[in-house]
DNA sequence: CGTTGATTTGAATATCCTCAACGTGCGTGG
DNA sequence: CCACGCACGTTGAGGATATTCAAATCAACG
């Protein structure tokens, strides 16, 4: 246990961290490290880890909303449905970020979680929550902003499905998970994806035959290696300037 | 002043509410109506209300976030930007709506928030709510179920751009907006849009051109009676059957 | 009235989807 | 170890939906 001060306060680091604090600190927006009472605090409510083999629910639609999740390993999508069948997936979770966020309005999800993969979650009791968020104004101020960050995506993500065309989606959405792999320390040029195309082109509103050709017309154009799941971004310019309308 | 008595709390109403008052009672999650000593508190940190005439902006992308905005009277729309200039709509708001909540994430605003039409809206202190909240849980659970609420919309719109065509699009959103004006004591089936086909059209990821034919064909199938803006919904069965597919 | 901006309507086109066939990778069981 | 089955992915041809471009109409306002 060290302890180190700054001009704010006391920050606290654990030898051997529990394992949600690296969800805690990778992707709370401020600060990244903490007081050591109040890491403390947070350790107590974040209890326990959820397992799921790939392709489980974590929770779904309809169910009252008791807990939020934090994903600890793996990675999950949020998927919305509606009353004749119809599903959208709304949203891709890789560690450090919170799932069941929008149950806060009736304290009810409304949507279901499935690991893309084998995956842990860390369980927080919202009640509890609530509770020592009231004490810990760092805290608190965390929660506002990882609701407020997802709520900033979705945003994003309404702007992506109404105004671009497919093969922006495409790009945006190599160029996005290959910020998040980035922020996760992992390489930002090579990476798997956890989806299939079907899932990617649910995310963006496209079917998955759209998505395939488009990968495929992206590796021609010298812009991505892709071979199936395996995504190599070989011309990060190239995909920027798609972005911007270019043809 | 009068004072009502319920299982839960002791319940308080104005004889002569605080223009702002509406917004907490009419669309905060629960309760509806507050104890006594919160509502004082709550009335605290709305303090000024700003008149904006039709089309000035409250704030934009890019400010740094210090308030949010409550809609007193009138209606806003959030608008999400791209460095290429193109625009997406990516909600409406009504009175008893936030605005500028996914500021929460980085302190900066993420949209352009401007008025439809001349409107008011409540300035909320960030830090003050943030502080407030603490000593007051219901205040608490309420901001974490309107920003929730805020949410869940976001998700619902991505489902409407993702997985709906046109037609159902457009259904969708005149039965949305009938059940607001509903929730706000209108007229759920007479009323008068506050934005131009184009605004609407933005907001469903549609041509304003698209959102025109459409109108004018629910109107041929009698489903609705548009003149110009002004709408009155005359088989809501109808729209609500195109919501499930059925051309 | 005439001008301006918003809306409606039509015809041609582009984008993306549907349907269908084929290829690839991978695990299972012979 | 190989063959098979199965899920996933790729590719093509034709078709549907929404867009683009263009023109006409309508409403508000000076």
């Amino acid at each position: 246990m060290l302890m180190k001060s700054t001009p704010a306060a006391t920050i606290h680091r654990l030898d051997k961290p529990h394992p949600c604090d690296v969800c805690f600190q990778s992707r709370f927006c401020l600060p990244i490290a903490l007081p050591a009472d109040e890491l403390n605090r947070m350790r107590d409510i974040m209890q326990n880890t959820v397992r799921l083999a790939k392709g489980e629910r974590l929770f779904e639609s309809g169910q009252s909303m008791e807990k939020v999740y934090s994903v600890h390993a793996g990675s999950f999508k949020s998927v919305v449905g509606s009353p004749d069948g119809r599903q959208q997936i709304v949203g891709f979770h890789v560690p450090g970020e919170l799932m069941g966020l929008e149950g806060f309005s009736t304290r009810v999800y409304m949507t279901d979680a499935l690991a893309l993969e084998d995956s842990e979650a860390c369980e927080i009791d919202v009640r509890t929550l609530e509770n020592t968020a009231r004490e810990l104004p760092t805290l608190q101020h965390q929660i506002h902003c990882l609701i407020g960050n997802r709520l900033a995506r979705a945003q994003q993500d309404q702007f992506v499905l109404g105004s671009m065309q497919a093969d922006e989606r495409l790009a945006r959405f190599l160029l996005d998970l290959s910020e998040r792999y980035k922020a996760r320390g992992l390489s930002p040029d090579a990476f798997v994806l956890r989806m299939s195309r079907e899932e990617i082109g649910s995310y963006l509103g496209l079917k998955l035959e759209t998505v395939s050709r488009l990968m495929s017309r992206f590796h021609q154009a010298g812009l991505v290696q892709v071979a199936q799941r395996q995504v190599r971004i070989t011309d990060r310019d190239g995909l920027e300037e798609l972005l911007s309308h270019e043809a």
